[in-house]
DNA sequence: CCTTGCTTTAGAGCGCGCTCAAAGCTGTAG
DNA sequence: CTACAGCTTTGAGCGCGCTCTAAAGCAAGG
């Protein structure tokens, strides 16, 4: 019960490489991380979950200074909630419009695929019977 | 017809600043447009089409250099058609990945929203039903 | 003619998000 | 003890994709 992590194990844990989390740390989107006798940092599951969820900010586009708005907000308490849902709802109307931007971009995309197969196709027509061209 | 486009229009139709359209053009993703009498851009469709399309490489996450490889293929010609197809799978393959990370991430952040739904309610009841005497 | 505002080029600068380096301490193996 | 590897900190460096500047030319209005 109650993990904990040395740095190495958490980079692996995350993906994240270990110069990362420091640097989150430093910046203040990670803060309290407990030390050992040596002052080596030991992470404990509460600090996996939060680097996880910052992971999902990131992943979706919130650039590091609103995740560290929003870091600063927890760390005040239980009385700024509000102010989180509300960021995270903006966050929200944020990634769905991302998701339709790619479903355009994607669907264009696969049009040019389709446009290229028949000119390969066309290509490979032409060297077995010369057609004559009517355009 | 066949309409002509300085390079402001260019900028206001695709939403690229003028800075943005000469830097492409100076890296070699766009090519060979056309000037005037005093060597100012004047933009074909063709390449309003061409700059669209790149857009929406970038838009999908596609970095500067492979767009730069895509393109000079293009240059090349009617020969490179089945590896422009190859490339654009590829990056359709990418798109899909990216699309499902960010359902991923959506749902997560969502149940956060719920989660904090949930505690703001907890705390409107809290003053509803303790406090009868209020301030 | 003069001003304003656009265009050109080459090259410098910038913001973001890491990523690495320097210098020093700790722990483990041989 | 020596080596080596990993941890610490602060500060510098880097790759990407723009973004801006400088210096000069061109065009239209007053």
């Amino acid at each position: 019960m109650e993990n904990q992590y040395t740095i190495q194990q958490l980079s692996q844990k995350t993906g994240l490489s270990v110069h990362t989390l420091r640097y989150y740390e430093r910046i203040g989107l990670l803060e309290g991380v407990p030390r050992d006798e040596h002052g080596y940092r030991l992470y404990r599951e509460s600090d996996l979950l939060w680097v996880e969820f910052l992971m999902r900010l990131r992943g979706t586009g919130m650039p590091i200074s609103k995740m560290k708005r929003f870091s600063d907000l927890r760390s005040e308490g239980g009385s700024t909630i509000t102010e989180r849902r509300e960021m995270l709802e903006a966050h929200q109307a944020h990634i769905h419009e991302q998701m339709q931007a790619l479903r355009d971009h994607l669907r264009s995309i696969e049009d040019k695929i389709d446009h290229y197969k028949g000119m390969e196709k066309e290509k490979s027509q032409a060297v077995s019977f010369n057609v004559p061209t009517g355009k």
